[in-house]
DNA sequence: CCGAAATTTTAGCCTAGCCTAAAATGTAGG
DNA sequence: CCTACATTTTAGGCTAGGCTAAAATTTCGG
C-alpha cells in the first residue's frame, strides 16, 4: 500500500495546492522563492515551511537546495497553474454571475478553488465566455498551463503628461480594491498621469472626467499598459461592467 | 490558547459537518443513529466513529450513550441544517444555472458545501428566487433552520389505479437518476400505477404518455404524495425545466 | 576575513482523523 | 437463564500539517 507510481492525478491536499501557488508567486517575481517568504505569504512558520518543502520535493513538485531556496519543477508549474486557473475563473464568476464586488472575491476564490470540480471550472469559463483575464486583470492560464503574461509598468512610473490603460491589480487588498473602484481605477480604463509631486509626493491623474490624487504607493502597485495608438474607442470611458471580461477570440495559441 | 467559550461560530471542519449531517438523516429516519450505520454513511471503519463521537459530544453537538447510540442536541441539528441548506442549494444552482444533470450534482454539491461562504450560499439562493426544495424534492431548510417535510408515501405503495405526484428521490445513485430522467420520472411529474404483478412482480406506470415498466425495487426508492384534486393544470406533462424549482413568494418568513 | 545577525533546518511535540485488533457490552435463541 | 453472535468501545498506531526551541548555515558590516 501507498503503492502508486506514475499516472493518475495524485490529488493534492489543500494545503498542497496553497504552497504550490505560493511558490509560483513568489517563484515568477523573484526566480526563486525563500523559505521564509513562503511561510509569510501562506502564514505559516517557517520550519512548518521546511517540512513540507522536504514532502514536495519528494513528490517530485519542486526541486530544494538546502538553505539556498526552492523551485518549482515542471509537474509542480502545471500544478500551480491549475490552482491559478481556478482561482481567477472563481473570481470571475463570482464578479459576473453572482453581484460579487471585485474586493470580495480573492477570499471566496481561494477557498473554493480546493473544492470545485475541473468539470464546474469549465462550466464557469464556458458561461462567461472562456475570459482571458480575471477582474483584477489578472490573466487566466489555459487548461493546458500557459498564461500569457502581459508586459506592464507601473502607474507610478507613467511620466508626465502620458495616458495609459490600467491593466492589473492584486487581489489581496480589499480596501485598496474598494478605492480604486471608487475612483474608477479598473482593469481597461484609461488613466493619464497629470503631475507629480517632488520627493515621492502625491500624484494626480486623470481618469474619465475626474482627477484624483492619490499617493506613490498606490500607484506603485497598479500595473499599466502602454495606450494603443488607437486615439479614442467609443468604449472607452463607459463605466461599463466594471471588470471587462476580455474575452478575445484566439487562434489556437497554445502551440 | 485553545480558550473559547461560547459565541462565536466555532467554524466545524469539513469531517464534523459530514457527521453532523449523517447522523442527522439516519435520526430522521430512525429516531437515533448507531455507530455502525453512521460508519457505513461515511465510509468510516467504526471505531473511528466511536472517536469521532466522543468529540462531538464534549462540544455539545451529540449526545451519546455508550453502546446505546446518538442524538443531535439542538446545536448539533442547526449545524447540520445548515450544511443541508448549503448542500441542496448549490444543488438547485448546479442544476438551474449551469447545466448540470441532475443525478451529477450530488459529488460536486458534497465538496462545495464545506468551502463555500454564507454570503456565497444566499446570493445562489437569491439567483434562483429562493427556491424551497433542490432538483430531487429535497425541502431546503430556511436560513434559521427550519425544514419543511413533506407528507409522503413510496410509489410502490400506490394503488393500481390511482395518480399521484412524483415527490422526491434520493440524489446519492447517479444512474438511477439518469433512469428515472429517462421515463421522465422526475419532482413534479404525475405517475399512473397502471398495473402490479404479484409476488413483487414488475410495476407498469403511465408517465405521460409513455407506460414504463419499473421493478418494485425502483418504486420504493421514489416518494409521492397523493394528487390535489385538481383534474388537470396545463403545465403537468411538459417536460419543461426538468427539476421545477418551486420559489414561492414569502413574507418575511424569517422572523 | 571574522563575528554578529538573519535565515534555514533539525529535533521534538501536538492535534485531528483515520486504521486494526482486542476487549466489553448488548441481544436473541434455545 | 445462559451462550453465541453482533455491535460498540478501548487500546495502540499512523499520517499530514502545524508549532517552538535550538542548532546549523549563510550573509553582511566593520
Amino acid at each position: 500500500m501507498t503503492a502508486r507510481d506514475a499516472a493518475s492525478p495524485p490529488v493534492l491536499t489543500e494545503p498542497v495546492e496553497d504552497y504550490l501557488k505560493a511558490i509560483y508567486e513568489l517563484e515568477s517575481r523573484c526566480g526563486a522563492a525563500a523559505t521564509s517568504e513562503v511561510a509569510q505569504a501562506l502564514n505559516v512558520a517557517p520550519a512548518s515551511v521546511t517540512g513540507m518543502i522536504r514532502r514536495l520535493a519528494a513528490q517530485g513538485y519542486v526541486d530544494h537546495v538546502p538553505y539556498r531556496g526552492v523551485q518549482l519543477t515542471a509537474t509542480g508549474r502545471r500544478a500551480a497553474l491549475r490552482t491559478i486557473r481556478r482561482h481567477r475563473i472563481l473570481e470571475s464568476y463570482l464578479t459576473a454571475m453572482l453581484g460579487y464586488p471585485w474586493d470580495a472575491v480573492h477570499d471566496e476564490a481561494e477557498r473554493l478553488e480546493h473544492a470545485a470540480s475541473d468539470d464546474l471550472i469549465e462550466r464557469m469559463a464556458a458561461a462567461l465566455g472562456y475570459p482571458t483575464s480575471d477582474p483584477h486583470g489578472a490573466p487566466i492560464p489555459t487548461v493546458d498551463g500557459v498564461i500569457a503574461e502581459l508586459p506592464h509598468r507601473t502607474l507610478a512610473e507613467l511620466p508626465v503628461g502620458e495616458t495609459a490603460r490600467m491593466l492589473r491589480v492584486s487581489d489581496r487588498n480589499p480596501s485598496l480594491l474598494r478605492y480604486l473602484a471608487e475612483i474608477a481605477l479598473q482593469p481597461g480604463a484609461e488613466v493619464t498621469m497629470v503631475a507629480r509631486a517632488p520627493f515621492d509626493g502625491p500624484i494626480t491623474l486623470r481618469i474619465g472626467t475626474t482627477e484624483p490624487v492619490v499617493g506613490p504607493n498606490l500607484a506603485a502597485q497598479v500595473l499599466v499598459e502602454a495606450m494603443p495608438s488607437t486615439p479614442l474607442s467609443p468604449t472607452d470611458v463607459a463605466p461599463a461592467p466594471s471588470h471587462t471580461v476580455k474575452a478575445r477570440p484566439r487562434k489556437s495559441t497554445s502551440r
